[in-house]
DNA sequence: ACAGCAATTGAATGATCATTCAAGTTCAGT
DNA sequence: ACTGAACTTGAATGATCATTCAATTGCTGT
């Protein structure tokens, strides 16, 4: 294994990058915190940008591992693997007393107009994590209407999540997000009666 | 009138937070776009954070006049006034060919944790944005289910609005806001069908 | 043992950052 | 005309920005 060091510096990024944001975080608060010297960093990384693209590679990487199979294996119904996600982004805002949020989500605001070069690795992200839950969509298929378009409805939940959590920080409070996620609740639970209905 | 430079300071931070980012847009920036002095800046704001602020109560301010009244003028049918707003947050995103978004979206997930001064604001910000549509979804309180939690929907449309905001500008397409608006849409039917139903 | 490359050191670079301030100008009230 | 305050000028400040690089160390294959 060549490059612990690499590694030290791409979490470490991470972590500032969610943190405070990318424009804000200086490259040398991350050689501080990863205990490294600039030489070092710019051996494995071009420039801050290239820094910025393996840590969306990584978490690109990261999302069946850390964030869809823990649902998986957690919950047998696919309906309730969406909500067991939900759960677990609120879980976070929770630790954090509402802060940090969905690291993507944060760049992608950030950095979609400003930065040609990573908006295309921010979209595959949402891309990847969208699939993933229309896949578990498609597993609840017969219980959803018939003319229910699954791939729009995935890319929804994104959209809720997203939405309740910026909400939730600016108000420092979990209850926009608590609400944002009833209401989506609220709407599946109409989507499974019309089918039952059917 | 004294200052039409504060106003064109203000304006023109407002334009480059809302194009770059507040940490990515330096002062040196606005004084030149602005055509003003240093001194003058920091004759009108002590720093930069107290522009932003001003910035923020600016948008507090033209919420009314500028976002709501228009949909008010325009739409009779209260709920035709909702998507109505979400309709002009669309044509904002085709103009600029999804870039942008939403100013204040923007800056909530940049600031909210870093910034604790101006999050309060961003928040009003939100809180006065719902409310406003709380108040159309009150009109139309008799044609929605008895224990439709007004309140909560209203906050939900902020959420998906800035949630479909954030992926279309991802993706760079105005497919994941209007699908969301779609789903929002359906959500809307259901429970306007099931009050009919009563 | 040695060649050669990967990895690391850490000081230096010039640009840009937000902010300051003494000196000047403009203008309303008298 | 004169005072005083509001406003403007624009150069200077020191900090921090991302990045560079020649020199040094560590390790791998022979």
């Amino acid at each position: 294994m060549p490059p612990e060091t690499r590694e030290r510096i791409l979490e470490t990024a991470a972590r500032l990058f969610h943190e405070q944001g990318y424009a804000a975080t200086g490259i040398a608060t991350i050689l501080r915190e990863a205990g490294v010297n600039a030489g070092s960093l710019y051996h494995f990384f071009p420039n801050k940008e290239a820094l910025l693209a393996a840590v969306l590679k990584r978490y690109e990487a990261l999302l069946q591992p850390v964030v869809l199979t823990p649902q998986e294996t957690a919950h047998s119904d696919p309906v309730e693997r969406v909500f067991g996600l939900l759960a677990w982004y609120r879980a976070g805002l929770e630790a954090t007393g509402c802060r940090l949020g969905c690291p993507i989500g944060n760049l992608a605001l950030e950095l979609s107009d400003t930065h040609p070069e990573v908006r295309p690795l921010i979209d595959v992200n949402f891309r990847n994590w969208a699939s993933g839950i229309e896949r578990w969509l498609d597993d609840a298929a017969e219980r959803l209407p018939r003319d229910c378009d699954r791939a729009r409805l995935s890319r929804f939940i994104l959209t809720v999540m997203e939405g309740g959590i910026m909400q939730a920080r600016t108000s420092n409070s979990l209850e926009p997000f608590d609400d944002s996620v009833a209401v989506l609740r609220d709407h599946f639970d109409r989507l499974l009666r019309e089918k039952r209905r059917n």
